[in-house]
RNA sequence: CGGGGUGUAGCGCAGUCUGGUAGCGCAUCUGGUUUGGGACCAGAGGGUCAGAGGUUCGAAUCCUCUCACCCCGACCA
């Protein structure tokens, strides 16, 4: 490609609401422009980047026996009614109407629609396992489009369904996507990581997502120091609570004005935060719990909400607290309360003793709580929190270590679900009717983009990795309107780099060194290859890579070029 | 959705408090000189000051409403 006769779009300056680097850079490149919030307009640059991501998707599932479809992204209504999901996806999924005033949605995943293609093609056991993929425009509604293109709203997805007539099959399909997607990701040339992520209410069981780790990442992993365990912070499972120490204190009541937090109270009574507990009342099924977690610990909402009975939980409300505790948020406590209140204590405050907490009692807590002395042992103890750094890791795998991911990728047994609910069934092998269970799998293929990006650059620009690089060689001429040498030079480099098959642009935009250089540097090609008249004085080209800080002199032929680009 | 902030030339910004001819840098165009890491000289073009309404002799500036975008918190490739 000719520099002169394709289009960039480079900037100087940095547009002021980028935030992140990736989403600076690939503005100033010229990787992508915003058209609206979450909406991105791929410029020539970007798309031949966003295409070699794609390519490398494609290739890797093909290979493990995925077969691509292509499906609408306008959706019937009605398919989504089906799943129950028109009603449960709210805000996130546009809606919108046909001229007959017939509802439709932009598909922001199509377990529907390819469950449906599958209940009217799909009659034996004998066409099963299949597993479908496509790569194509998703849009979700995000509550907060952010970081450009690493949270938009219509985005690139390669999103994949497998059926399986048994669960070893689906996890056979499982472990084989698990090893085609580190395949994808290793060849496009980034860092990841694997880790368990919780399984969602979307009724599955295995679930793990792959990771670029990066401190702009949205996602908080707890990665365990020796060992493979490594878990999204929302999954990750905490240790259980060593021995419990003796009691040394007796129970007392202190008096607190105003001190509602676990901190001001620590603070105010001079006690390490680790001696403090803080009490949830909630409410559910018309039951009353009162959660214990550490002062210091963070509650999680979707480990709370697993726990048996706790589904669809709430904080209980002033009133609440009043009729069942006498007291108000901020001094709400586990002693003394009514049988009618079950207790569940994080693992860590079951290890307690001489503990501080609500005395239920405005503006009083009570100090050297021990439990089975001043109240009884706690009916439940479960994990309840997110785990932090420094704790012990599962297995003996050493500490947590906490990190930051962006999430790329994400493998998933689905269950019946959607097979189910879309009344899917084939005949297996004694003539019985069955449903298929299902496998999902995504990788936000526009995602990985910025990913990459965010993980391979530096002040001067980005650094393409050669697999998803938009050109994998530059040609940098100096001077070339004048010099017939350097015209010829260039002329036979770029021919013979086209025929080898190498991807190769020839900057003849005519500019200045110092701006040709920069735009190449922004860009991020990793192969550039100057030729000067200085050069061609002593018979050499010169090649640098983008992440070496110097060129080197190379001789002046094609073959010492493509020797190079073999490495 | 809640909280905070910003809208002035293609981009980055000043001007708004204290109302009085709309500015700076970069980019763009023309001519010339240059040509190994974002050149120099001379000239030129480019604005419904986000929109609507109001106050005023007069509004980018003050008031009201609306819209868009960005940042911080609960969900997801």
């Amino acid at each position: 490609m000719r520099l002169s006769q394709f289009p960039l779009f480079t900037t100087k300056e940095t547009p002021a609401d980028a935030e992140i680097v990736s989403h600076q850079l690939m503005l100033r490149a010229g990787l992508v422009r915003k058209l609206a919030a979450g909406l991105y307009t791929w410029a020539p640059l970007g798309l031949r980047v966003l295409r070699k991501v794609e390519a490398i998707v494609r290739e890797e599932l093909n290979r493990a026996g995925c077969v691509e479809v292509l499906l609408p992204v306008v959706q019937p209504a009605e398919l989504w009614q089906q799943s129950g999901r028109w009603n449960v996806m709210g805000a996130e999924m546009l809606r919108l109407q046909d001229r007959h005033e017939r509802d439709f949605c932009f598909a922001p995943t199509a377990e529907e629609v390819i469950t449906t293609l599958v209940k009217e093609e799909y009659r034996s056991y004998k066409q099963l396992p299949v597993n479908f993929y496509q790569i194509g425009t998703k849009f979700r509604d995000e509550r907060r489009p952010r970081f450009g293109v690493m949270r938009a709203r219509e985005f690139m997805m390669k999103d994949g369904y497998s059926f399986h007539m048994d669960e070893a099959d689906l996890d056979r399909e499982y472990l084989n996507m698990r090893e085609a997607y580190s395949r994808i990701f290793t060849r496009v040339g980034i860092d990841f990581r694997i880790v368990q992520a919780d399984s969602g209410n979307i009724g599955g069981t295995a679930s793990e997502e792959f990771h670029v780790l990066a401190s702009s990442g949205e996602d908080l992993l707890a990665v365990a120091s020796e060992g493979q365990y490594a878990a999204n912070i929302e999954a990750a499972v905490s240790p259980a609570a060593g021995t419990r120490g003796a009691a040394m204190e007796a129970l007392q009541k202190a008096h607190t004005p105003d001190k509602t937090t676990c901190a001001e109270v620590a603070a105010y009574l001079k006690r390490p935060l680790e001696s403090t507990v803080k009490s949830l009342a909630v409410e559910a099924n018309g039951k009353h719990y009162l959660l214990l977690l550490r002062g210091d610990h963070e509650a999680n909402q979707i480990k709370i909400g697993k726990l048996e009975g706790l589904a669809g939980y709430r904080l209980a409300n002033e009133q609440e607290l009043q009729d069942a505790y006498g007291s108000v948020a901020g001094y709400i406590g586990p002693v003394g309360i009514g049988p009618d209140i079950t207790v569940i204590a994080d693992h860590a405050v079951a290890g307690l003793a001489d503990f501080i907490c609500g005395a239920n009692e405005k503006d009083y807590h009570l100090t050297g709580i021990n439990w089975g002395r001043d109240l009884p042992e706690p009916a439940r103890v479960a994990d309840l929190r997110n785990v932090v750094a420094g704790e012990a890791a599962p297995n003996g795998q050493g500490h947590y270590e906490l990190v930051r991911g962006i999430e790329v990728g994400h493998i998933f047994k689905l269950g019946r679900k959607y097979s189910q609910a879309m009344g899917v069934s084939v005949l297996d092998t004694a003539g019985q009717a069955q449903i298929p269970i299902m496998g999902t799998y995504g990788i936000g293929v526009s995602r990985v983009v910025g990913a990459v990006i965010e993980q391979s650059h530096d002040g001067s620009g980005i650094i393409w990795p050669d697999a998803i690089a938009p050109f994998r060689v530059l040609i940098t001429p100096i001077n070339l309107q004048k010099s017939e040498r350097v015209q010829q030079t260039v002329d036979i480099l770029y021919r013979g780099l086209q025929d080898a098959g190498i991807d190769v642009a020839l900057d003849d935009r005519g500019l200045r060194p110092g701006p040709m250089f920069a735009d190449a540097d922004l860009i991020g090609i990793p192969h550039r290859i100057t030729v000067g008249d200085r050069g061609l004085d002593q018979g050499v080209l010169e090649y640098k890579h983008r992440r070496e800080p110097e060129a080197r002199n190379i001789p002046n032929e094609l073959s010492a070029v493509l020797e190079l680009l073999k490495a």
